[in-house]
DNA sequence: CGATGTATGTAACCGTGGTCACAGAGGGTA
DNA sequence: TACCCTCTGTGACCACGGTTACATACATCG
């Protein structure tokens, strides 16, 4: 099969936490995992279900974000190929449902690890061991400063962030940002031109452009 | 030695995940364990630092918060006996420094493992390694609910929901819950004379009594 | 080309909660 | 008793950000 041995080689160089694995077991591995595509904008765990199997994710995002009852978002992480959704972990390890909800922000393809599978690599495997546990720290890490910038942040300095944090030009829409950051369109339209005025950005459709990083820096860095 | 072997009694009775280990290997592991003792308001570690081991705690509880550049605090879980502070297990696994500050809520004594032996036991102890597990599970689980309310819930929902945990009598000042909650003490206090209005709650110095756990449930939960 | 849908601009309005500045009140100690 | 310290009450004030309600711009498609 072809297939399967570019899916391997692309696991390998993806997970490097699985080449230490005796061929066999790898090969196992790849057996009895379940390849998924999933759309754009498809939901990949909803709040409150219980979860199928630890994924491995091969290509493209996927966004854990909780929804207010208003219906307003807020991003919690995002989980890029490499990495695997915690989130599912925790469910797997604590036999607790999902707390919030994923979603495929991009196309993305996956390979859902049995959860007898899971429990053996992460026995045997000291890497692989090694990769789980640091995916749980660097999110407990991530949640921790989350809670401290929406807790003492104001807007404005959270979006200056975020934006800096998105490169230099940055294709997404109001609408986008707002849902990321937990608030609405209109306010971050409103900071927005805010920063356009003061020269730090400059606005069209669907497009900022960081004109001027330092300035953005200090603003995201005030009274720190 | 006496004072050993109830140690063993009581790390057994709250921790059953190292029930399972053989007897020798508990002995090691007390062994090469520091006992520590902590007395209330300790600061038990800070953000920033790097770890020295992973902390099973006999009695007492740590509260873990963050500190806004302004001084405000904002409680992000709390560590009873029995449990551990993951945040340091994250670092010892992901090698990562402390994000946020941990102090000792009551008189603490704790057992704190040296990295090779929680390494051993995590990699030998399937009971030990579900136990450590399902600890990062739950306090991600807990964080990200803490997002969620602190990114959409009112400040007096917060504040029900907080006393509601808490008992029917709460001995605490304002300042302690607005620090709990990441906001200031005047807001708490305007907060609870509504309440009192309401009569959900009678006030003293010091003492919270929650009369109408209903009408402050019905509150806590409004638009969910 | 006009039509429709999506993204953005923007103004008025106001509720929540944080800041500041005190005034009492309770409780312990000299 | 007088003193002092901590906890609480309270009012004025205001900034941030969320809501509502539109008006425009821009893009795609029939």
């Amino acid at each position: 099969m072809e297939k399967r041995a570019d899916q391997q080689q692309a696991l390998l160089l993806l997970y490097p936490a699985l080449r230490t694995l005796p061929a066999s077991q790898l090969a196992a591995l790849c057996q009895a995992a379940t390849p998924l595509q999933l759309p754009t904008s498809r939901e990949v765990f909803a709040e409150g279900q219980t979860c199928k199997g630890f994924p491995l994710i091969l290509h493209g995002t996927i966004k854990v974000v909780k929804i207010s009852a208003g219906g307003r978002e807020i991003l919690l992480y995002r989980v890029p190929a490499g990495d695997s959704c915690v989130i599912t972990s925790s469910c797997l390890l604590a036999g607790s449902p999902y707390s919030a909800r994923g979603i495929a922000e991009t196309p993305v393809s996956l390979l859902l690890l049995p959860i007898a599978v899971f429990e053996e690599l992460v026995a045997t495997s000291r890497p692989f061991r090694d990769f789980v546990f640091r995916l749980f720290a660097e999110r407990i890490a991530e949640l921790m400063q989350l809670v401290e910038e929406v807790a003492f942040h104001r807007l404005d300095q959270r979006l200056a962030k975020l934006l800096l944090a998105r490169g230099d030009a940055i294709y997404c829409t109001h609408q986008a940002l707002a849902e990321e950051l937990g608030s609405v369109r209109e306010i971050v339209s409103r900071l927005l031109k805010n920063f356009a005025a003061a020269g730090f950005v400059s606005l069209a459709r669907e497009q900022i452009v960081v004109v001027d990083r330092a300035g953005l820096r200090q603003l995201a860095d005030a009274g720190r």
